[in-house]
DNA sequence: CGCCCGACTCAGATCGTTTTCAGCCCCGGC
DNA sequence: GCCGGGGCTGAAAACGATCTGAGTCGGGCG
């Protein structure tokens, strides 16, 4: 560990000096709203951007206790949908003037202890669409006044704000388009790990379905990756699949590998052998070989409605806890007819 | 804005307290390597648990004038490649005990803002893989003691490391695989936007397709995407496509719209009427319809190497400037033969 | 002319750490 | 018996901002 000294980030006191006013000024003259004469204000911009004065957040973070970082927690970040969502989401946080930091987390459990971590810094919230935290780490954020917003994940408490796609109407849409195509025998595709938005998506899928006097078959398959939905494929041939079966993948990552198990391994070519819907509307789905009817939960409003609730929140933290859903629209493509 | 009051965090003074030592005790209790007593260190670890103590990372950082914060600069965070690059880097980071605080950013010029907003935090370090800022905020960064890594970036000044992938040599595996399976006619594919990545790549083509005394043309494609790939086909159609024919593109992404646009819009099928090697190893490559061959850029020892960089760096901040240069690897599948 | 109010400014306390410095205790060596 | 030094500890000074309370200065109004 050698020494090295470097050149000093120049503080307030350096920018008031030149400026000739006080550090008060200083800050004032970059909070916007505050008492100042445009006057002072132009003398201490200018003295600042002589010195290449920078705020240090750190400090400003300290003695306000909030910090403009934000806690992004997120698991399979390199998962298209996944890796869109927080795309966007950084951008959304970055345009209000947060920061995000980021964090991977897999279960619940790794989730709180990275939440805890996130406690150290003086957020001003967190965003987590890795797995619903424990309620006990939710609780201690709402005493610590750090506003949490939960992507597509169940409503367990009253103190933090959720962000969900409209699941029960997509797996409806879902349902309906596969029904549209002369489908009758509805198949739903139930990834091993229960999620609330497989769940939510599958049950409006059969709620809509048994509308229509059809009753969904679940199938149980396997992990949430196209690998996944590949090997889910053998499961689903136990039953016999002609043109009027309408299978619902919720999960397009999960589609895309079983469309092409379905189409290498068994000759199955939808929609002429039967229909297949998926649901996210990621990229892939639009490709050449894939051509997937879907269901499009659009990242870009999601992460909109996530960060205009957190501000909403940090503004005045006493609100009801609110649930905001953002509709969803069915991406017709060539799967089904 | 209406004004609520929260619980306070304890801080090291209750802990100290409570522990019955000074605040100072406290510190070192959770500083590695200090100066203190096992049995202190018990005690004050046992009140801080009692009391849910968390250090403040921002008193923490403003005292030390370091914080454990990391930029992480990315471009096209949607995309394949640069999803799982941030994923790794983002495990690599907090396995070291850093946490990064991420943005994205979309040339030089807004690299450049990035990074500067970022100095307003007192980083630990960035990393940068979006493109490769103006020399004038690098060495403004190294002024101030925050090193910096570029990933996949051109060697441009003395004061901040690399790390790259063997272009060079992923361009030569690509060649020698194309002429392997009996192509002749080379063609090289050059999106629009130029990059070090793109240039170093077929630099590294081009020599070892001469070494075998063949000369690989190059074609102007389009951006650095699926549909910029897909659309660069009709370019290529200029030319007569053989079975001769290795065609190289420097980036899957694009690659995979090629492929789909050979096939689709010109019943091309690799390997039998022309071949075709890509750049990445993105997981879609591996996907039933493509198959693509391609050089592997391994993400996860690129994140390794970025960090252990960025970790040496910070610990002996004047050693001269490393250059890590990472191995890729061919990885057949079957658009050759 | 006096008073008050609003707009602005400044000094100084504060935020929660780390870090320096001085001091204590105890042990071993001379 | 004295001295030196290593281990450990606590008091207090940074760190660089915000924010509060006190004060100044004009200007409008009675």
């Amino acid at each position: 560990m050698t020494k090295v000294s470097f050149d000093r980030q120049p503080t307030s006191f350096d920018v008031a000096r030149k400026a000739g006013v006080s550090r008060s000024a200083v800050s004032r003259a970059f909070t916007p709203g505050a008492s100042i004469s445009a006057d002072t204000r132009d003398k201490v911009i200018e003295a600042a951007n002589a010195l290449g004065y920078r705020v240090n957040e750190l400090a400003k973070g300290l003695s306000s206790k909030r910090s403009s970082l934000v806690g992004v927690i997120v698991a399979d970040m390199d998962t298209p949908f996944r890796a869109a969502q927080i795309n966007a989401l950084t951008q959304e946080l970055v345009a209000n003037g947060y920061h995000p930091i980021l964090f991977t987390a897999d279960g619940p459990v790794e989730t709180a202890r990275t939440l805890n971590q996130l406690l150290h810094y003086s957020l001003s919230g967190a965003v987590v669409t890795s797995d619903a935290p424990p309620s006990e780490i939710c609780i201690e954020c709402a005493r610590l006044g750090v506003p949490l917003v939960l992507i597509n994940k169940e409503d367990k408490l009253p103190t933090v704000d959720r962000v969900v796609g409209d699941n029960d109407h997509g797996g409806a849409l879902a349902a309906r388009e596969l029904i549209a195509s002369g489908c009758t025998d509805l198949i739903v595709v139930r990834p091993r790990r229960e999620s609330y938005s497989m769940e939510t998506r599958i049950r409006g899928f059969s709620a809509a379905a048994r509308a229509e006097g059809l009753e969904a078959t679940i199938v149980e398959a396997g992990p949430q990756t196209y690998d996944g939905g590949r090997q889910s494929v053998p499961a689903l041939m136990q039953r016999t699949i002609t043109p009027a079966t309408g299978l619902f993948c919720p999960m397009d990552f999960m589609a895309l590998g079983m469309l092409d198990g379905l189409r290498t391994d068994h000759g199955l070519t939808p929609p002429r052998d039967l229909c297949l819907v998926g649901y996210d509307d990621i990229p892939q789905t639009a490709w050449q070989p894939y051509r997937l009817t879907t269901i499009r939960q659009p990242t870009v409003p999601m992460a909109e409605a996530a960060v205009s609730m957190l501000i909403a929140r940090i503004d005045s933290p006493t609100t009801p806890q609110r649930t905001s859903v953002v509709p969803v629209e069915l991406i017709k493509r060539d799967t089904t007819r």
